[in-house]
DNA sequence: TCAAGATATGAATAACTGTTCATATATTAA
DNA sequence: TTAATATATGAACAGTTATTCATATCTTGA
């Protein structure tokens, strides 16, 4: 509690860590982000846009699953800028929204130690 | 469906992509470490752990709630290696398990355009 | 050994979220 | 315009998860 050998520093980071602590709205931005990223269905959508882009046939030919379900993933995924669409004809062709997002996974897989 | 002008392109990239999925252990691995920081709560803790080690008392000072939640919330980060303890006589002493941590708090940032 | 402080944990409830099913919208070809 | 294909969406149900409350465990000082 009060006393923990080290009050001094740890209370002093307390104060530091409480004034510099993000936005209530910051922190419910960065936690959908995360939370988007964070389903197995979703993940399995993310490492299939790894190679490339695709229409829904396609993702759902590769992770498959129901073609509602992964229309709703995909939903949460574009809400969250975390891939990108464009119309095709009748096709709506999906692919990673940028560059971070294969960072955060690479990151993810070198601190789990497994291979993507 | 099959004829979507990329037809030829995106059955390739799906066809790779079926064939390089990872393995459903490894994904879950993934999911479980990004759903243990994803949640408000933990976030918080986070960010307050980038200002240095801290203890219980002083985690609950810095991001609020009771002690129990916090402590419940603690364990699920330690549990997925996100942040590391040890003991220091009556306390236990808090901090983020390895760099990939903050770089990843980052590399959301950026991407979501907000400051930490 | 006993009391007090610091942290952890089990059970229960409440809130959240993914999937399914049915259906709607949108685009193209005829 | 109509039929067919591709994708999206609303509602409902099921499974998951965060918080609370009460209590347990562990460590230190007396």
């Amino acid at each position: 509690m009060q006393n923990c050998g080290h009050e001094e520093e740890h209370h002093l980071a307390a104060q530091r860590a409480a004034r510099n602590m993000p936005e209530e709205e910051a922190i419910l931005r960065v936690s959908a982000a995360f939370k988007a990223i964070s389903e197995p269905s979703r993940l399995k959508i993310l490492f299939a846009l790894r190679h490339g882009e695709m229409c829904v046939y396609h993702i759902v030919e590769a992770v498959g699953g129901t073609q509602s379900a992964v229309s709703h993933q995909l939903r949460i995924l574009k809400d969250n800028r975390i891939i990108k669409s464009r119309r095709d004809g009748q096709n709506i062709v999906y692919s990673l929204a940028d560059e971070h997002i294969v960072a955060v996974l690479e990151l993810a897989c070198s601190h789990l130690k497994c291979e993507l």
